[in-house]
DNA sequence: CAGTGAGCGAGCTTCCGCTTGACTT
């Protein structure tokens, strides 16, 4: 083999053989081939902070691969990514693979078009030494942080637990905004607006001025009863309205969030399934540039279509912090298809960016804005029409922004001087607006905007702060409130009172208690590592080290010079009470303290002390309870349950709240107490036929059982028929699956053996770490 | 969420950034 290729990316790998020819081989690393061990620290702080690093036992068989397919070639390429990470990669290639200086090449790319390779091929360098050592710096410190910090969490708050440079203050953001939300009272106003009438044609006006009270508002419609309403000026100015530039990930995820409703990961893996099919470029990036080519083909294409009138090349230029641009902006590979086969998100999401991208590249839209006041006789006050005109459409054709006041309507023809008729006037109660909660898509905007995270890591930090139990997505409905309207019509004043819905936390980002409680910790006691700025502070470091003036055993040892005696030190704080913990008062039956926190298994009332002579007791909070805003009674409340209800058949009926929710406990079983009852209130009669009812379902749920196969059972699952096993003396049951167009209750004892035996034989999927891991 | 409802206590947990798997029970 004459020349192997290593990029980072299989599809990319793909691409690249093509346009390179016979001679060329083209492998790809799946990202980084080294990495820190696992489990350990693995960093030896004595030795200057020399990094262990290892190869994962999954990229063990790849390595293999690249090693042997490296040893034939005369000369290897390495072409990862021109940015931090990629240099990195290309530099643990070289090492583990055994490369030799005089046949190694690094080469870089921007954009996967031929004469961008053919060019990189022509102007090979060598392997960056400075640049890798900045990813080493940011790998350590990053090791460093979570695997300090963590530990210090699970002592004083509970096992567990994480903290990062990046989660932490993901965390601390929606925590935040959450303290604001609580602490703001909505103020109510009145707002005023009217429909008019020019010469029998209809038009809106609204009141700039608002009315703090009812009265004030009342009173203004009253006055507008007698008056006349006279255009006092009519202002009419050209507008421009420019294209926003292609998409980056983070404003594809903020924007098919916005448009087309879909989650941030819903979002990344629907464009890696387009770009897998070489039907958008890559979709992790937080460049805004277009290749030439890319260019040309969409001027081609604007033209063609719409006339050249629409064109309007632009070259955009990111302002984001940390940006290291080493591939384009996110844009369609063939910009002439303007629509492709797929699914239907898949289909939503091209579109989207087909649109985004041709729009980048348009002219701007010219509009006309036209502004009318209007005079009212009896007063100061005075409307104000605004109607818009589209002159010429430009990139509004194929995009429309979100936001803003495009779409606003035409005003019929007004001159200064012209009376208007009032047709209806009113005046509707409205409140001012508490900032509002993350959403994904808006979390994913700010942490940009710090300079916090990676296009890579957007989605896995959202996920990993919700399987850690800081934040949930929310789901309540929010409540009803009243709301006031006066409406002045045929020269009478009327009020009805209408309700809205407010403080909805559907699909936006809440902390939990335990988030709270963290976040509180971490603020107080490691200010630095929690500060907005601190990532954009060290990435002046690492920008210092990547230009070789610094050295970054340097830059480690002098942050670990201030982080580490923290640890020690807030490690061996006594502290009186339990992080975060509230006391609420004594509990009036033992006369012991009562108080809520963080406990092993979440928020808890704990009453008494462990040094007590009588041990404490607890009761986890319910999932609609907070620390923060419990009260004595409600805490005491928890202490109700689990109750005896009454005897059934001279065994204890007993209701209560376990972890999956309200259950009815008898005779070692277990029933879920529906919705509409509760563990409280639940009469006898009512839980004896729960019970009924289960024990029938469980005849039902019993399909098969062999005498030769002792603790095997063919069973009725919420997924259909399933085979469990409970081996002698075992706690656990082993669950096996039954192949699919198998009748479960035509299986012979063989045949469960066998598909057992299959079963038990089957490689292990590694284990996902997911939200699944917990108890 | 293929069963379930703490507390014993040994041994475990944890970071950020590159990449895609093989699964839909």
């Amino acid at each position: 083999m004459k020349n192997l290729v290593i990029v980072e990316s299989p599809a990319k790998a793909k691409t690249i053989e093509k346009f390179l020819g016979p001679d060329f081989k083209v492998m790809s690393s799946y990202g980084h081939i080294r990495d820190l061990r696992k489990k350990d620290f693995s960093i030896d702080i004595d030795a200057d902070f020399t990094p262990d690093y290892e190869i994962p036992a999954e990229k063990k068989d790849l390595v293999r691969q690249l090693k042997s397919a490296a040893k034939s070639a005369e000369t290897v390429w390495l072409a990862s990514d021109e940015d931090r990470e990629g240099e990195a990669i290309a530099w643990h290639l070289y090492e583990v693979l055994e490369l030799k200086p005089e046949n190694t090449r690094r080469i870089v790319f921007h954009e996967i078009t031929k004469p961008a390779i053919m060019k990189a091929i022509e102007n090979p360098r060598p392997i960056d030494i400075n640049l890798v050592n900045a990813q080493q710096a940011r790998r350590v410190l990053d090791r460093i942080v979570g695997f300090e910090l963590s530990p210090v969490l699970w002592r004083k708050i509970r096992p567990s637990l994480s903290a990062g440079r990046v989660q932490s203050v993901a965390v601390r953001l929606i925590c935040e905004r959450e303290k604001e939300i609580e602490a703001f009272s909505p103020e109510p106003y009145f707002r005023v607006n009217a429909m008019m009438e020019a010469d029998g044609r209809a038009l809106k006006a609204d009141l700039p001025e608002r009315f703090r009270t009812e009265e004030e508002a009342l009173g203004f419609l009253e006055s507008c009863a007698q008056a006349d309403f006279t255009v006092a000026d009519v202002n009419v100015k050209p507008l421009k309205r420019s294209p926003q530039p292609p998409y980056t990930t983070s404003t594809l995820q903020q924007d098919a969030h916005r448009r087309l409703g879909f989650s941030v990961n819903q979002t990344m893996m629907t464009a890696q399934k387009l770009y897998e099919d070489g039907k958008i470029t890559y979709m992790r990036t937080d460049s805004l540039n277009l290749s030439e080519l890319a260019m040309k083909d969409i001027a081609e294409t604007i033209t063609s279509r719409m006339g050249k009138e629409y064109l309007k090349p632009r070259h955009y230029h990111t302002r984001s912090k940390g940006a290291q641009e080493a591939h384009e902006a996110i844009r369609p590979t063939y910009i002439s298809n303007s629509t492709v086969d797929g699914d239907d998100r898949e289909r939503r999401l091209y579109e989207l960016i087909w649109r985004r991208t041709m729009a980048s590249q348009m002219a701007d839209a010219q509009i006309e804005k036209t502004q009318a006041d209007i005079e009212v006789s009896t007063g100061a006050e005075r409307f104000r029409a605004e109607g818009e005109v589209v002159k010429f459409d430009g990139f509004l054709r194929v995009y429309r922004p979100e936001d803003g006041e495009a779409g606003q309507s035409m005003l019929p023809p007004l001159a200064a001087g012209q009376r208007l008729e009032a047709q209806e006037i009113t005046a509707v109660q409205r409140f001012t607006l508490a900032p509002p909660r993350f959403t994904e898509a808006t979390l994913v905007k700010k942490m940009e905007d710090l300079g916090i995270g990676r296009p890579s890591t957007y989605a896995p930090t959202i996920s990993t702060i919700q399987s850690r139990d800081y934040v949930v997505r929310g789901e309540k409905e929010g409540e009803p409130r009243l709301y006031r309207m006066l409406s002045l019509k045929d020269g009478k004043v009327s009020g009805t009172a209408l309700s809205e819905n407010t403080g909805s936390e559907k699909g936006k980002l809440v902390p939990t208690d335990v988030g709270m409680v963290v976040n509180e910790f971490l603020t107080r006691y490691f200010p630095d590592i929690l500060d907005f700025n601190f990532t954009a502070r060290i990435e002046e470091k690492f920008d210092e080290i990547a230009e070789g003036g610094l050295g970054w055993q340097k830059e480690i040892t002098d942050f670990y010079g201030s982080f580490h005696p923290e640890i020690d030190r807030i490690n061996s704080l006594r502290m009186e009470h339990k992080v975060g913990e509230r006391v609420l008062g004594t509990d009036p039956k033992s006369g012991r303290p009562v108080s809520v926190k963080i406990c092993r298994f979440g928020p808890a009332v704990q009453i008494g002390e462990a040094t007590d002579e009588e041990k404490p007791r607890f009761a986890s909070l319910h999932k609609d309870q907070s620390i923060s805003t419990i009260t004595l009674e409600e805490a005491l409340k928890l202490f109700d349950l689990p109750r005896k209800i009454g005897q059934h058949e001279g065994k204890d009926m007993v209701a209560g709240v376990g972890r999956f929710g309200p259950y009815i406990r008898y005779d070692g079983m277990f029933v879920s107490i529906p919705k509409d009852m509760a563990p409280e209130t639940i009469s006898l009669d009512e839980a004896v036929k729960l019970v009924a009812d289960k024990r029938e379902k469980e005849a039902q749920k019993l399909i098969k059982e062999f005498a030769e196969l002792p603790g095997i059972q063919v069973l009725n699952g919420r997924f259909g028929p399933y085979i469990a096993f409970k081996p002698d003396g075992a706690k656990k049951t082993v669950n096996y699956k039954i192949p699919k167009g198998t009748e479960a209750s035509s299986l012979t004892a063989a045949d469960v053996k066998e598909i057992m035996e299959k079963q038990d034989a089957a490689p292990k999927k590694p284990a996902r770490r997911a939200a699944k891991a917990k108890k």
